[in-house]
RNA sequence: CGGGAAGUGGCGCAGCUUGGCAGCGCGCAGCGUUCGGGACGCUGAGGCCGCGGGUUCAAAUCCCGCCUUCCCGACCA
């Protein structure tokens, strides 16, 4: 096992395949393993951001750009807000060799600059909602990094909107964690628990923090996009103020949520197993991969023609396809490597093949070698591509039910989170100091509550006091 | 900032205890044989042994100082 990664380890793709093979991925969760594929990890994310952006843009958001250095004082003016990302700032303080007479703050998150915008752009009811998105990366002050999951400058969509009633406000919170559950779950592949969480863990100056956690292949809880409603908070601090239609004066309701490239972890780290990673066809930077396989001259001309021709016509039906022609590795070779990269089905094409007019399907999940013939390969891609998105789905879902476990005391909650890990649900009677003793003996947070109130099923599980809330508890990365 | 560990060809490491020609595996280059699950042979290139000082005939190795990186904790999408 790896203890110490190479120092280029943002370079690809020469040594990576040494990294990962001796990298214990399995044992780690392929945190470490993740740590190898950060530019593939780029290009998947990209699909996943087309993912979210048709759907926002079905929702009837546009996409916008702010400015990334807001003046402090500007910034300072919700102090929830403030006082929980201040920390995290980085201060940009000087031009050039001059002092600036007011530092500027690198945006952590847009809240602040957005909001001071929308005081300028809304005067009547007949203004709002303002349905706006950008595309951005933001820097926050790390302690310790951690690739995909923990950087110190990421690449984010945030949301924002501004409406002129809490109900509506809400229901665009909730909308918009709805998205992030359905992509998770039908683009990603990745069953999350779609709640609430609780007021210590509301991003700061929100009133509502709406969350879809998943569980990754170590057991471990990872927050994989939130949505929040923010009441009036940002628009009482930045005068975001309307005349709505009775004539009276009101403060907008505010609403602001996030995907990160954390979600690429999500993906790696929900999906792999110790052969590599598992991608999710839709989004998969190459969905297919055909590897030609020949031993003399005259075998590789036709068996290249054949591929390409083959790649061509998948090409045709947009399928994401390539064909690996390198020389300098043999198809064994390929076969790992590919797999290690997770691409979901292989195409094997070989003299042997073209004699019998057909070729061989693997998919990433089942590992069948399936011979087809040539002229149905085109017309079975999509069927199979579709069945190692099920497949993915599946696994994880399975793997997080056997994970999930109810505490019906205090003991079993303690000694299950230690021993076993997963996700334990039980009920809770609201008291952040019952939160508190979990996470001091456990290291525990409580990582979803559910959205709508439900019965809690009785006492408390810490203190034995009614039962208010039925909450998940899980440890987070 | 507290607690640990490590710095030696591109990568992973051994050598240090007991000072004496700087090594191994992978990768890389050339040639040949191979090619349906991570090929093999031969030849070869590539080093300020983290930096500075000291001890010694002689330092990767011993001594002093410094620097850097990684892991664990506090922060967090």
């Amino acid at each position: 096992m790896v203890t110490t990664l190479p120092k280029q380890s943002e370079d690809f793709p020469a040594w990576y395949v040494e990294v990962v093979k001796q990298s214990g991925m399995a044992e780690h969760g392929l945190a470490r393993g993740s740590q190898v594929i950060k530019p593939w990890g780029y290009a998947i994310w990209e699909w996943i951001q087309r993912a979210l952006d048709d759907r926002f843009k079905a929702t009837g958001h546009e996409n916008l750009m702010f400015p990334m250095l807001i003046p402090r004082s500007l910034f300072e003016k919700e102090a929830e807000h403030v006082e929980g990302f201040t920390p995290q700032v980085w201060v940009v303080t000087h031009a050039g060799d001059s002092e600036l007479e007011e530092p500027l703050y690198i945006r952590p998150t847009s809240e602040t600059v957005i909001w001071n915008a929308y005081a300028k752009w809304v005067q009547s009811y007949r203004d709002l909602p303002l349905l706006y998105n950008q595309w951005c990366n933001v820097m926050r002050a790390e302690m310790r990094t951690r690739l995909f999951l923990r950087t110190s400058e990421f690449l984010w969509q945030e949301g924002h909107t501004a409406h002129s009633t809490a109900d509506e406000a809400h229901a665009e919170a909730l909308r918009m964690q709805d998205v992030y559950r359905e992509v998770a779950e039908d683009v990603l592949a990745i069953p999350v628990i779609a709640g609430r969480k609780p007021a210590s863990e509301r991003f700061p100056g929100a009133e509502e923090t709406y969350t879809i956690e998943a569980m990754m292949r170590d057991t471990k809880a990872l927050q994989s996009g939130t949505s929040h409603f923010l009441g009036q908070n940002f628009a009482r601090a930045y005068d975001v103020s309307f005349l709505n239609d009775k004539g009276e004066q009101d403060f907008a309701w505010g609403t602001s949520w996030g995907v990160s490239t954390r979600i690429v972890g999500a993906v790696v780290m929900t999906h792999g197993d110790d052969r590599g990673l598992r991608l999710p066809p839709l989004v998969a930077p190459t969905q297919i991969v055909i590897v030609p396989i020949y031993a003399s001259d005259s075998d590789q001309g036709r068996v290249l023609q054949a591929a390409e021709s083959l790649r061509d016509d998948l090409s045709g039906a947009n399928v994401r396809v390539r064909v690996d022609s390198r020389d300098q590795h043999r198809p064994g070779y390929k076969f790992s490597e590919w797999e290690l990269k997770g691409v979901p089905v292989r195409i094997e094409l070989g003299p042997k093949d073209l004699d019998a007019d057909s070729a061989v399907i693997v998919d990433r999940v089942s590992g069948e070698k399936r011979r087809v013939p040539l002229a149905q390969v085109v017309q079975s891609a999509p069927e199979v591509l579709s069945e190692v998105q099920k497949g993915l789905h599946a696994d994880a879902l399975a793997f997080r039910d056997r994970n999930t476990h109810e505490a019906s005391d205090f003991a079993e909650l303690r000694e299950g989170l230690i021993d076993q890990g997963g996700f334990w649900v039980g009920p809770w009677c609201g008291e952040f100091s019952c939160e508190e003793k979990v996470t001091e003996e456990t290291k525990a947070t409580i990582r979803a509550l559910p959205r709508d109130r439900v019965d809690p099923g009785g006492p408390c599980v810490v203190c034995g006091k009614a039962g208010l809330e039925r909450a998940t508890w899980g440890i987070s990365y």
